[in-house]
DNA sequence: TCAATGCAGATTGTCTGACAGCTTTTGTCG
DNA sequence: CGACAAAAGCTGTCAGACAATCTGCATTGA
């Protein structure tokens, strides 16, 4: 698993360290919604040449969370209330189904590492930790994701995690939202320990859709504050 | 209409028509799956510079029908039996909600264009003519897709297309497949046309299930065949 | 004063050439 | 015949250059 870990960073090319650092800097909001991306300040802060960064940029792009428009160059992606309620609908599709798959044809040793994480993700929320929440989260998130012994899946709800993260820590910062949210993993995580498939399904559907409506009433209200 | 797709044909990057270029010829078989790509002769093929090629392999990637292996250069991407069931799979379930959502949120006029498209397959079918049937099958796709309300959707199912293509000409060729097929497709027309969610949903389902039934056999019987 | 025009700066899109590093193949020697 | 070394083929990456295009600002004309 280390090694693993470690062989991978060292034989991904440049290129690849430079998506996932714009990545990461985009999630940390470290690059905001809407902010340009100009090709030579990428290069500079870097320190990796054009070739590189433009590459790594189309990925990004094809990701979704970047969007470009021909010779004004790449912005981060904005998204509008149309398009998260679109996101937050697909999105508890493909977890629904994941989690069923999960319930109906996961492994005991699946189930167990499932419910490890959300004993973690408890102890993150009581830490009061930022930081370990997130990790915690995503944690639990690949956990479910592999469950659906489905590779598209995965793919699809990687993308749609990464492409909804401005908005999630929104979500999980309202107060009250995070006693919810706990309670509905559990929900989850009880439904496929049981083996009941359409409850997983509509355990995870319900999680989303609670987490949707969070996001997209604060997100109503901040697009009509700033014309 | 017109001004609006000659504009944008003009105002495309040179990337953006390689992309098209590559997909296309992947799409129709020029290249075929397992094959490598040089960039050197991608280069001279086409007539542009490296960089361009570089930059819609990337997009390429990311859309899934190519691999790239570190410094082995990209390969068109083959697929496994296992990955193809996923495929169908996942497949069924956005295309399901598609058809779930156009039957309770089309409009009339969307409806119609849907019936027309189900017409012209119908007489495509009977002209014997491949390339107007993929046509036509690609118009009731679109037209489908455009029922969900959702780019999301669309996006992922149009990336699924462009994964299956390569398998899709065999389902569709096989004896007595066709005759099936057209049925199943007026089934998902009619149960629309009825406002019918839930059978319109099953009625996609049920499509893809088929066609899923004939190209996984397909494949199973040619991937044994040689090893 | 204000709108239209036009120029200048900034940035992207693309090409060329170069070179190191990794893979694969070839070739040679024990 | 096998192991090891040399060579060839590509990719990954950089730097520099230049045209095309967008944008903001200044100039000009009504």
């Amino acid at each position: 698993m280390q090694t693993d870990l470690q062989i991978a960073k060292q034989s991904a090319t440049l290129r690849v360290k430079v998506e996932e650092t714009l990545r990461q800097a985009i999630a940390s909001g470290r690059f905001k919604p809407g902010q340009r991306l100009v090709e030579r300040e990428l290069c500079e802060m870097l320190g990796v040449g054009r070739t590189s960064v433009r590459e790594a940029l189309r990925q990004l792009e094809a990701e979704g969370i970047i969007t470009s428009y021909p010779h004004k160059g790449p912005v981060v992606s904005t998204i509008t209330y149309e398009e998260a309620a679109q996101l937050y609908t697909v999105r508890a599709l493909l977890e629904g189904f994941a989690g069923q798959q999960f319930a109906e044809h996961g492994t005991a040793a699946e189930i167990a590492t499932l419910q490890a994480a959300v004993v973690e993700f408890e102890a993150a929320a009581a830490s009061g930790v930022g930081a370990r929440l997130i990790k915690a989260k995503n944690v639990f998130y690949d956990c479910l994701m592999d469950g659906s012994k489905n590779a598209f899946v995965r793919q699809m709800l990687t993308s749609l995690h990464n492409r909804i993260n401005l908005l999630r820590m929104t979500s999980m910062t309202q107060p009250g939202r995070l006693a919810h949210s706990i309670e509905e993993i559990k929900e989850i995580a009880d439904a496929i320990k049981n083996r009941n498939g359409p409850l997983a399904a509509a355990a995870c559907k319900f999680h989303i859709d609670q987490a949707a409506k969070v996001a997209l009433e604060y997100l109503r209200k901040n697009t009509s504050d700033t014309p």
